[in-house]
DNA sequence: TATGAATGAGTCTTCATTCAT
DNA sequence: GATGAATGAAGACTCATTCAT
């Protein structure tokens, strides 16, 4: 992790694949501290101690190491949630909690969220984004899909499909992580009550409202 | 409407400030066409039909030039709400309507949008975001809050107190247009769909539960 | 020609398209001393004593310039043989004249001799010649092939199509011209000699044989 | 056949000079697939199957191996030409047999042919040419010399001494390959026919006119 | 005042070459 | 004796900005 300094002016060996690790972890850091655009090869170099070319030895360019370090990013949220069973996706309680490791990943990993949700890579409106970056992000929503399915087929949400909830509610939690990154000086509100009662309101709208149950 | 004039260094005296408006039409107009990154002081220019130099007579620099750009494009969001009056926030589909507005307005000005709610500040490079932009921003919070005061004022929305709701109804709305902008090429469901659900599932979750009121 | 200096560190104003006869006289002598492959932008820029960002608002890109160089060494060839014309084509001593012209060209302006047909442009073989390059050659080849038939039609020649002979004659001529310019210190013999004699056995290969008309 | 060895700075013990064959193999071959200035040393490492720094154990810089290549191609046309005894040059149609063989060289090993004859000592960089390739050009050149001088010591030429013709016939023979190799996407004629066509184009400028003699 | 022409600093990437093990 | 890993220098090209008229 910290690059051992030798002695003289070049830098020593990164042994084995420490040095890509190393870059990895520099490009993740400047990529979400600067915005991806903003980030040349020469500032990564730069921030791992080693030239330029040195890039091109781990990497093929620019963004193979960019797709690389998002579906990193992905994959940091993926084991987040992965422990987390889609039976264990009974109810209300559940469904909060499983929300909940997504906004702690978000909080507590931002360079990974800003990476794998929020950084636009596009330099023109016409240019697609990296098929690997995206192909990253469908396997991870497909988490989503698969356990609002899951609710949805138990009669537990208000109607709708799927696929439309899963959108809904990513868009919902995506939200409060992504303001809470983006915009740290706002005066918000004590950050608990505020994830508490946002999830709160995310499950009032897309749970079937309580009282069918107990209604008669 | 808001003043836009008098932060330049040197203005023109020609006849009016009819030139500085064409240059920030054509600039708002590119940079949604082509999106921030991709406009060149050069293509503004060449749209408005003047050397690159004379944009500097009426901007200081690029980034000035960008934040009045967004200024404007906020301005003009103000004007699109101002109809829209606090006392016509009455029930769930003025709300909703109010809700459309904002979204409305971050898919068609989605570079005004970013700079307002999605950039931040750099910490690499110390170029920090234009405070006028932020101000531009948090004068639009402040819309949410009065507006949701007033819904809760008249016990229209689960308890809670104004500025919490509004700042989990801000999230809830940033959600769906910062992903929409950002990850252009995911499988979305229908545009259209995916708003109204998605604005439903907020007003589930904020309002009332409607069965409570006139159920017998 | 000679640029003007002015006393700050500037260049002066390339007055109208001064400038880009400079670039394009540079680049003629830089391709021609060393090689199309071998001479970089910068070095252009700094021939002409301008910063390399100028070449790029009078030539789209390096191969842009690369072809105008070229187009004009064939248009230097083109005036040289225009005056010739075609008519005037009616013997042996008609067409060692015009075989002179040609030789005399490329010993006379060897920079544009070398632009036209002895450098290559590709890096690798499987990259094609710029087709704009390619189509001067051939408007220049045809002088030869609009000749030769001239002679072909008029039983002159020993037989065989214009095309063919064209090619021949061609390959005959370059390969003195391309010789004297490329291996300037082989010991060659009396230059003036050699011409002569290199035409005459051209004439003597392609024309019918001399003894044709006396014979009885 | 010709030594190759004494030249780099330092030679491999190991099993003699294997590694050195393998690499001047391996360098020829990359070089005529691909030319010259596309291979790179890396290429010419891997295909090898060694590491870069190996190659200047063995020779001393990219230069050098290139040189030593083009000896070693210089070489194989000696090895064609030798089976070819000057007593056999009796005839035309042994000078054609000849001539061809010249040809073919030049178009099979295009970059040997290009450095030999084609390519020049650059002004600019004061990279001069490399004397051993000079060499092999001008011995080349010798043969051509030797056969006419046997040529026209029979009397079978037309009148002038061996030197001027050697310089004639090179001349002759250099343009077509040269331009073949240069402008090989121009639309030459088939490109046997042409050769052949050339090549009695030259024999017929040179020889003595057959119908000379045997006429009655 | 408006502008044609220029520039320094920057972009990604490749190459021949060498260090230090 | 071989090599993994590194580097300086260079390649074409673009950009925001400014000089000098």
């Amino acid at each position: 992790m910290i690059p051992v300094e030798g002695r003289s002016t070049r830098k020593p060996r990164g042994r084995g694949n420490e040095r890509r690790e190393e870059i990895l972890n520099a490009a993740l850091r400047l990529f979400s501290q600067s915005g991806v655009t903003a980030v040349s090869t020469r500032d990564i170099a730069g921030a791992v101690g080693i030239s330029q070319p040195v890039l091109y030895t781990h990497f093929r360019n620019r963004d193979d190491l960019l797709a690389e370090v998002t579906e990193r990013a992905f994959s940091e949220l993926e084991q987040r949630v992965s422990p987390f069973s889609i039976d264990a996706m009974t109810g209300r309680a559940a469904f909060l909690r499983f929300c909940r490791i997504y906004v702690d990943f978000g909080l507590e990993q931002p360079d990974a969220y800003r990476m794998a949700f929020m950084l636009e890579k596009r330099k023109s409106r016409l240019e697609a984004l990296d098929p690997r970056i995206l192909a990253a992000g469908l396997k991870t929503f497909q988490r989503f899909e698969e356990r609002l399915a899951r609710l949805v087929s138990r009669g537990l949400t208000r109607p709708g499909d799927a696929r439309l909830l899963a959108q809904t509610l990513w868009a919902g939690l995506h939200g409060l992580v992504s303001l809470l990154l983006a915009r740290q000086d706002f005066p918000w509100a004590d950050r608990e009550t505020l994830i508490t009662r946002h999830l709160d309101m995310l499950a009032d709208g897309l749970f079937q409202p309580e009282d069918v149950t107990p209604r008669r």
